[in-house]
DNA sequence: CTCATTTGCTTGACATCTAAAGTAATTCCA
DNA sequence: TGGAATTACTTTAGATGTCAAGCAAATGAG
């Protein structure tokens, strides 16, 4: 609202001024919890379908889909860097893994203290089927926004993790 | 890119074809992948404040939040909607809650098995003060993007929102 | 070379979280 | 009215998740 508009209205100025600074403030917050309903109705959703069409949970899926584009391996650190989640997490959906053998750990011939984290062939058989359904399950809750809109909202996005990346380096630092 | 462009580059159409095909479907799990880091780093810095600077966890805030705008208090299924995870969950967190003494459960004069949650004046109390840093460092997050910015992402969300939650309707329905 | 520090990962305690089964109150309907 | 079906919530088992402490290999300053 203008401030013209408030005073035909015979709103004060003042009110307007401060209603559009709060406004400003809770714009972020609105995003912020926008972008975390869509998150959560993706995430049940896919998460749901892993579980019952694949047997599989989605942290797993997670960690596998990683691996699927590192043929020479990743090590622990790196998985808790790209999956944004806990060593100690790491370790555990890593060890489920490793014990229905569709992942292995490789010591690291440089470095005694690391592994290398891969996928066996039966996890990349697996994988593979999975992604496929992964990726018509993700399309298909997209369907309604066009190849542009889809293009902005990436781009916007990536403006966002840059900007919150940023104040991280800050403030938290990453975690270990 | 247009047949006739494609032709002009040599590119066999049918390739060409396939080509915008295949990064059609990559694009929706791009930004799905974006969107998720984008919760996941906003997420766990938010969670980390929290914990360091109040003692609280995420999940018990965004509880509370939800309380917050609901003087009359709200009914386990409906925190459940609102917070998009299962019932059991809301059950814990509100026990959790109010062992604490922030939140209270109030049998609902109309219906013997519902309570109606509610913050106590200490929950309240606590909240504002949690509320005004919680917002302080999301904006902060968001400090690079411009007021349009946020305002077309806001959009764009929403429609996913929509988007999303109509596929679901088809297949998932909702949960209890 | 030596030992203090750092790095890479695991462990343990505890808080979420889901899925499914269980309990009690309510509603539906013949 | 009198069950059958539904609804609201809790409980349980198991998987994830954090945080902090622990351990062993690697590093690095003297």
């Amino acid at each position: 609202m203008t401030k013209a508009k408030a005073y035909a209205r015979r709103i004060p100025a003042v009110l307007d001024i401060e209603t559009r600074v709060t406004s400003d403030h809770h714009q972020s917050l609105r995003v912020w919890l926008r972008l975390l309903a869509c998150s959560s109705l993706i995430g049940n959703h896919v998460r749901q379908r892993l579980q019952s069409q694949f047997g599989i949970t989605l942290p797993r899926f997670d960690l596998m889909a990683q691996l699927e584009r590192a043929p020479e391996g990743l090590k622990m650190g790196e998985l808790t860097r790209r999956l944004m989640v806990t060593g100690g997490n790491v370790t555990g959906i890593t060890d489920a893994l490793e014990a229905e053998g569709l992942v292995l750990r490789e010591t690291d011939p440089t470095d005694q203290r690391a592994f290398r984290v891969k996928l066996t062939k039966a996890g990349e058989q697996q994988f593979r089927r999975m992604a496929i359904e992964h990726e018509r399950w993700v399309v298909e809750l997209f369907e309604d926004l066009t190849a542009k809109q889809k293009t902005l909202l990436a781009d916007l996005l990536k403006s966002l993790k840059a900007s919150a990346a940023l104040r991280l380096l800050a403030g938290g630092g990453p975690r270990t």
